[in-house]
DNA sequence: TTTTGAGTTGTTCGA
DNA sequence: GTCGAACAACTCAAA
């Protein structure tokens, strides 16, 4: 007569995958029955109807990986310290897991978490895995974050290769069921009415999705990404950005592959090291958050603090509509809309475009983002922000105002992402496709400015100016 | 400690 | 049409 398997709970969070998921096979190795849990803790900041809906379709299908391996995913809502301690108590387990990811609140409870856990005599045990480099491991003038990109990438590229990814336990013993919650209680997902009908025409959540994912990229878009990256009319980014959100795919799983790709293909050597920068913002934003715990709602530059900002809820929700006149600007924000996502380059004009030329909070822009967005990032979002605006960490000089007429004929020399969203102006040449208020009513060819598609909400060189003038208000003297 | 050079992604203006 | 300079000053990181 044998006594039953200890129990090892390992609490998923921002990590809704198996493989290169260090508490997950750490507890797998100890040979333990495992309890595998997730909890939704409102008491963080709620997420976006967006991610919701990933988040519904990603534990979905980490229930069905974990499923095939005969382990079942608790899913539990409330304060989530309390929650994990009290089903480890009531399980009698013997050590609890978790992956140290850095999120704002997320860091908190783990701290709280694994004081509760101490008091009931649990093992706790939190694994790195969500980054290149831990914070502390980075660290500049009293022990503070570095605050400027390019020495923080040169440090941590400087380290040499982070460890290698983990495979996924191929088998683990299963703790017996307790009570969970179903998917369907979250109401996760939209019903009445259902808009997330162009999400799932965009994308596939889960671990598999995300690794089919990255070998299409290796396969095709990653040679040219380096210039590929900037051009919303092609299909040059990755597309990884949700799945790296939730953490179906890790980011050392990223940088060991890309590099793999690099060492067998020397011509896309620069095209990786771009990609691989692109995941250092990710790693530097990740860094200011966890030295900023309230990087969404602060300036990380006081001075900013007596910005004037305008109120203008119309020219808010032009902006959220995609109807401010400046089809990029517009296209942007119905890709957005339509899709859960927006090319990188037009976040940063539509989102200057609100700054700047509108004069609207930056904060306001960050709501509407983190709302709509899939990949919405506690860190990347607010810290990218706070960058448009000048306020963040080496933040845009104040007198980079992206002019969308410009931008659209520079990276979208053809119109045609502009009118894959934009399909009422879509007849207009190239010539006027970016600023179809300079046609001539023949060449307008039925569009009615101001009716089905709108006059320019503010006048560029008069926004401009406004804007500089806005800025000359907060600078140090 | 002090000094020095640099800082993701631009635009406009005038020569 | 092209090109370089101006647009400010400041803070940061490293020598």
């Amino acid at each position: 007569m044998s006594s039953p398997a200890p129990i090892a709970i390992v609490w998923f969070r921002d990590d809704l995958r198996l493989s290169d998921h260090p508490a997950l096979s750490q507890a797998a190795q100890s040979g333990a029955a495992l309890l595998c849990l997730y909890v939704q803790d409102e008491s963080a900041r709620p997420l976006g109807g967006a991610s919701r809906w990933w988040l519904a379709q990603s534990l979905r299908s980490l229930a069905a990986d974990l499923a095939s391996r005969g382990a079942t995913l608790v899913l539990r809502r409330g304060p989530a310290a309390g929650i994990v301690a009290e089903i480890a108590r009531d399980t009698g387990a013997a050590s609890v897991s978790w992956n140290d990811v850095a999120t704002a609140p997320g860091r908190a409870v783990a701290d709280e978490l694994a004081a509760r856990l101490a008091d009931l005599g649990i093992a706790a045990q939190c694994c790195q895995g969500d980054l290149l480099a831990a914070p502390s491991t980075v660290r500049g003038k009293e022990g503070r974050g570095l605050k400027v990109f390019t020495p923080f990438w040169n440090r941590v590229l400087a380290r040499g290769d982070p460890p290698l990814p983990l495979p996924a336990p191929k088998a683990f013993g299963a703790a017996p069921r307790i009570a969970s919650d179903t998917l369907a209680d979250w109401r996760l997902e939209p019903t009445r009415p259902d808009w997330a009908g162009g999400l799932r025409a965009h994308w596939q959540a889960g671990e598999a999705a995300a690794q089919r994912s990255l070998q299409q990229f290796l396969d095709g878009a990653v040679a040219g990404y380096a210039g590929d990256r900037d051009r919303p009319d092609r299909a040059g980014t990755s597309r990884l950005s949700p799945h790296l959100r939730f953490g179906e795919i890790s980011s050392r799983q990223l940088w060991h592959a890309a590099r793999f790709a690099a060492a067998e293909r020397p011509a896309i050597a620069a095209d990786v090291d771009k990609f691989l920068s692109e995941l250092g913002w990710r790693e530097f934003c990740r860094h200011l958050l966890f030295d900023n715990p309230d990087l969404a709602t602060r300036n990380l530059q006081p001075a900013f603090d007596r910005f004037p900002w305008t109120t203008d809820p119309g020219a808010l929700r032009a902006w959220q509509q995609g109807r401010t006149g400046y089809p990029l600007v517009d296209a942007g924000m119905r890709e957005l809309w339509q899709t859960g996502a927006m090319h990188n380059r037009v976040r940063m004009v539509a989102a200057s475009f609100l700054v700047k030329h509108l004069l609207l909070d930056w904060r306001c822009g960050e709501a509407w983002f983190w709302d709509t967005l899939v990949d919405a990032d506690p860190a990347s979002n607010p810290a990218n922000w706070q960058w448009v605006a000048g306020c963040g960490a080496d933040a845009a000089p104040y007198f980079r105002v992206f002019n969308p007429v410009l931008q659209g004929e520079k990276f979208d020399p053809e119109g045609d992402y502009v009118r894959r969203f934009i399909p009422e102006i879509a007849g207009l040449s190239t010539k006027l496709i970016h600023q179809p208020w300079t046609a001539t009513p023949l060449e307008l060819a039925g569009v009615t400015l101001g009716d089905s598609y709108p006059q320019p909400i503010v006048d560029h060189r008069v926004a401009r100016q406004r804007a500089l003038a806005a800025y000359a208000t907060v600078r140090n003297n």
